[in-house]
RNA sequence: GGAGGGGUGGGCGAGUGGCUAAUACCACCAGACUGUAAAUCUGGCGCCCGGAAGGGCUUCGUAGGUUCGAAUCCUACCCCCUCCA
């Protein structure tokens, strides 16, 4: 790949419109084969930790630092006060500052793991706060407000899209705020590209227009497409919500799993979004799904890079043993000691010796008590239906009990529902 | 302000006095088959007790009322949509 444009393209990164023109501005070609650019990307705080969905941003500004441009991630300390109407069709809640605050240095925290800030094209992290506390509103009225009418406003398909539903002032002041952004960072650091998912489009060119009126300089944009999943779902959501890079939200071991479960349909895709790997290797994997797709190559290699980029070696190392082990059939062979090492991630919950005496305690309320029933009727039904093991051994009886016996050296039993939920009881006392 | 339409289980959407804990579909959960994939098939899908049969409780915007009995009828209130001003 020549230029950074080229390793994009080739990765699916460029959005097209609906009649195939992929959406970036004029000349962006030109410029990213001459010279090296500064390009940012905007993180939004509105939660306490980025998720996967995020990866495909924090991605792309790897590859532009990795081709020698210098890559700027900004947080919208700032912007997250007001809220993106984009993509939403009814107005979010603001959020206090204090929560906004505790978000923003989470997430600057997540972003600094994948971005190389000793590099000669170091990395910047940027917060918009500091500037958007800073402005007055007059000046900010006089200096960007003048610049644009409400009638370009109003055009924007974020503000298109909330014209039944209703827009606060607030959130229809949004892309104001995300334009001096760009203007802001074109100023300090020159930046000439700014780079977001094909919902930004109508943010960033609003930051061009600006930089424009305000100086005159012509600057770039390049959007990315919304990814979906095969299946036609929107990627990264999964039953139990969002999939987390904070390993306290989702462990590292959902997380590895996660990847791992990625269909043959999706894997060569994403290996390219998400992974680093060369045009030879993703070719070379996606020939191996096709003849031995019970092989899994492609997806471990997909586990294996993004586990290892987001939580480390040490943490891929134990998902990985902790997967072997999940899924490779029996558990009867452990000792306690290394159940509780394996799973150290999966969730567990405690239960005083007294209660595994004698009768011991019914299977259907350590079902709901983990989790992994939601009340004893569908933990009953789910019993009868065959989806519950206890350490390896299906139990299909309702009026099971789990008892001392049970409890490998007296001290952890195994709970299993399905294929892949599983549950620890460590006995105590 | 005026006129009309509508609020049903995670979603969509039937249901207009008892047969309705509420059709169908989607999503979701489990099983079978597999490769921790996809597709398909089977079962489940308000809560509680029960091995089961079965029983109890709470749901159809909110609060009251009519009735032996209401998601279905009446009254008030709240919210949403469309049209008019």
């Amino acid at each position: 790949m020549r230029t950074v444009l080229e390793e994009f393209r080739w990765r699916g990164m460029v959005h097209r419109t609906e009649d195939g023109q992929e959406v970036y501005t004029p000349g962006l070609d030109t410029l990213l084969a001459q010279e090296k650019v500064t390009a940012y990307i905007g993180f939004d705080p509105s939660a306490d930790s980025l998720h996967v969905g995020n990866l495909l941003q924090i991605m792309n500004l790897v590859r532009i630092q990795r081709f020698g441009h210098n890559p700027i991630a900004i947080v919208g300390g700032g912007t997250g006060l007001i809220g993106d109407p984009g993509g939403k069709t009814t107005e979010r809640p603001l959020l206090t500052r204090e929560e906004l605050a505790r978000n923003v240095v989470h997430i600057r925290e997540q972003l600094a793991r994948y971005l190389d800030f000793n590099a000669r094209n170091a990395a910047r992290l940027v917060n918009n706060a500091d500037w958007l506390d800073a402005i007055k509103l007059m000046d900010f009225l006089r200096d960007v407000g003048k610049h644009f009418t409400v009638n370009y406003m109003l055009a924007k398909d974020s503000v298109q899209g909330r014209m039944t539903g209703g827009i606060s002032f607030t959130e229809f002041s949004y892309m104001l705020l995300q334009a001096y952004d760009y203007h802001m960072l074109h100023q300090n650091y020159g930046c000439n590209l700014q780079l977001g998912g094909s919902d930004q489009w109508g943010n960033i060119t609003a930051g061009i227009e600006l930089i424009r009126r305000l100086t005159g300089h012509e600057v770039h944009a390049l959007v990315t497409p919304l990814i979906m999943t095969s299946a036609g779902v929107k990627f990264g959501k999964t039953e139990a919500g969002a999939v987390w890079l904070d390993a306290k939200k989702t462990s590292p071991f959902k997380f590895y799993q996660f990847w791992l479960n990625t269909a043959d349909a999706d894997v060569a895709r994403y290996l390219k979004f998400f992974t680093l790997a060369t045009p030879d290797v993703v070719a070379q994997l996606e020939a191996v799904t096709v003849e031995r797709p019970e092989r899994r190559e492609a997806q471990r290699r997909l586990a294996d890079d993004v586990t290892r980029m987001t939580h480390g070696e040490t943490e891929l190392v134990k998902a990985r043993r902790a997967s072997e082990v999940l899924f490779g059939g029996d558990v009867a062979g452990l000792s306690a000691q290394e159940m509780l090492e394996v799973f150290e991630d999966v969730p567990s919950i405690s239960a005083p010796r007294q209660r595994l005496e004698g009768e011991g305690v019914a299977l259907v309320d350590l079902l709901v008590e983990s989790g992994l029933a939601p009340s004893r009727a569908e933990g009953r039904r789910l019993v009868q239906s065959g989806g519950v093991t206890v350490n390896s051994q299906r139990v299909t009886d309702a009026r099971a009990a789990v008892t001392l016996a049970d409890a490998i050296e007296g001290r952890v039993v195994v709970l299993r529902r399905g294929a892949r939920e599983r549950r620890l009881v460590r006995v105590e006392g």
